[in-house]
DNA sequence: AATTTACCGAACCGTACGGTACGGTTCTGT
DNA sequence: ACAGAACCGTACCGTACGGTTCGGTAAATT
């Protein structure tokens, strides 16, 4: 038996973990188009191995989801202590990774696969909300909460200041990229706008 | 023949006009289960009047977003002379206003359906672009000129400006409610974000 | 060697839905 | 009153796709 990685309550074999990646690469390009048959030709794999690995259609895309937000967990920032640049350098590495997923193919993917799904009968838009907006608002909590420990940040509540935090930084991207806008973020863009931002952020909630 | 409204190249009849009253509606409960036949039922009209008058699937769902579209245009701010309580007093006005929009089911369902059948293939996305997030532009940055004009406000981007006033009033609103977490939001709560909004958008940009 | 397990490939089934056809009915204009 | 257009309701067709079944194969287990 290969290699098995726990994902959730399932365990995953590397074959598994192999047609998860293909399977997303293939939904990056059809998008909701997706089909079963699709992906058992594209992973060169059975129909049937699919539904015993995943139960049906909504299992899979769901494993799909799941595979890749395990793959994106990334180190929290210890709360060590924070000079003024430190802090402003943490921000801007932050807001410039967020930026860069945020406008990447397979956020827009997931993404827009979600929201096609929203809706009490499917999990997949809390899964998305949990691995998206919510896990970065608990890496991203920790470093303000720093920053205010050295009297470097001033606010009362931190969940006010993530959202703002997030509205400076995504503004009207994420939207318009779902909606399909063809806009095109060059390295220099995304560092610009990511400095931009964490400056605006600074001068809202920033001490002296 | 009954009174003909203009909708873009096409003239709705009355009837036709309910019928994509009655569709949206329906819309807004089953989501992108939006079935014709569904369609053709609640309006009691038939499938062939739908085709004929639509011409396919596709072309109702477009019909559906340009009829909404129609009836959202509102009056333009003109560019009076703006005192500083009354430019606050109109942003306060415009991100309520657009909170309130945002956060509703038919804006929530028609986004949704625009980002699920995103891409080159229909212009659904671009057409809910142009009439959501353009058109505001189009109708604030009179407003931020003016607020510059009288030496209120102090930006060189008028386009960076709006867009930093976006991030500050919709925040994560819009996403996760298409993502489908129920987010209720009480008059109380959008009076209050938006005035804090236009506080932080006052405090960027601001002159003095 | 025999048996079990896991898998592939392909054929197959059921159903939902987009789109069309058609007979009957109401509305409209002359 | 009458003709014709517009429309309703429904039956029907074709297809795509989710899901199942089954025969064949190779590796692992006993």
């Amino acid at each position: 038996m290969a290699q098995a990685v726990r994902l959730g309550d399932e365990e995953l074999t590397a074959r598994q973990q192999d047609v998860l990646d293909i399977a997303l690469s293939l939904l990056v390009e059809v998008g909701d188009k997706l089909t079963m048959t699709g992906v058992a030709r594209r992973a060169r794999c059975s129909k049937e191995s699919l539904y015993k690995w995943f139960g049906d259609r909504d299992g899979l895309l769901t494993a799909i989801v799941q595979w890749q937000a395990a793959k994106v967990r990334s180190v929290p920032v210890g709360p060590q202590r924070m000079s003024r640049e430190a802090l402003q350098s943490h921000l801007e590495q932050f807001a410039f990774d967020w930026l860069k997923v945020i406008s990447g193919d397979i956020s827009v993917a997931l993404n827009r696969l979600a929201i096609t799904h929203a809706g009490p009968l499917s999990n997949l838009g809390t899964t998305v909300l949990m691995n998206g907006r919510f896990a970065v608002g608990q890496r991203l909590k920790p470093l303000l909460k720093a920053g205010r420990g050295a009297g470097l940040l001033h606010f009362s509540d931190e969940e006010e200041a993530f959202r703002t935090f997030f509205g400076l930084v995504i503004k009207d991207v994420q939207i318009r990229l779902l909606l399909g806008e063809d806009l095109v973020l060059s390295e220099t863009d995304v560092v610009r706008d990511a400095k931009r931002a964490v400056e605006q952020f600074v001068t809202l909630y920033g001490v002296r």
